[in-house]
DNA sequence: TGAATGATTTACT
DNA sequence: GTAAATCATTCAA
């Protein structure tokens, strides 16, 4: 295993029991490690939103909505609530805040530090290439994330979080939500100002 | 039971 | 810049 994963430890479940605002902006800079049988792979995590629920109209638990697919987000935090969207992209969140408060962070994007290969082999795409896990979608596909990780306990299984590095903390509004009306428009975005490996969106969401 | 749609990505023009 | 891919989830009937 290499360096970064042998000598950090796991991220304690008292770090997803604040704020999913709180959370969301701490979270950048922390390490996401998944390990399966086929390996280890990790990165740092540049760019992640927040999803306050009932409250927030562009969160899945908007109006205290409580599904099958929603469940996760309603228990303890340093759970993760995986979904499945357009037809083919899973996405990753943290269960945040305290039971009954049904919050997420989603994380948006990595930048690779262990396992370049088999991200890159999950993907489909040569190991030096430079979007390995700039998305929401890619991410999971890199990390091998799917339908099997939904509820699982963050501070126990194969995906956990490290302590990382500090990172310089920018702010915007959220991509892919303007269905939410004036919620769109809160700065619920966190990314490292500068890193290259934030997704790719409008000039205009990425400046603020 | 059926219809609408989405916390995206990719490949086009 | 626009559009297609593709299906689980949700809600209405």
């Amino acid at each position: 295993m290499s360096a970064i994963t042998a000598t950090s430890s796991r991220v304690v479940r008292s770090f997803y029991a604040r704020p999913v605002l709180t959370v969301a902006r701490d979270v950048i800079g922390k390490i996401l490690v998944a390990r399966s049988a086929e390996g280890v792979v990790a990165g740092r995590i540049v760019e992640a939103e927040a999803y306050r629920g009932p409250e927030d109209r562009a969160a899945h638990s908007y109006g205290g909505r409580r599904t099958a697919r929603t469940e996760v987000m309603f228990g303890p935090p340093g759970h993760a609530y995986v979904f499945f969207v357009y037809g083919m992209h899973y996405n990753f969140n943290l269960v945040t805040g305290s039971v009954g408060e049904p919050q997420a962070v989603l994380i948006r994007a990595l930048e690779p530090l262990v396992g370049l290969e088999l991200m890159a082999a999950r993907r489909g795409l040569p190991k030096e290439h430079s979007d390995l896990t700039n998305g929401p979608g890619k991410l999971c596909q890199a990390l091998g994330i799917g339908r099997a990780d939904y509820g699982v306990d963050l501070c126990k299984g194969r995906i956990f979080l490290t302590e990382g590095s500090r990172a310089v903390v920018a702010r915007s509004r959220r991509i892919g939500i303007d269905y939410a009306g004036a919620w769109a428009k809160k700065p619920w975005r966190f990314f490292e100002r500068g890193n290259r490996c934030v997704s790719k969106v409008s000039t205009r969401a990425q400046l603020r």
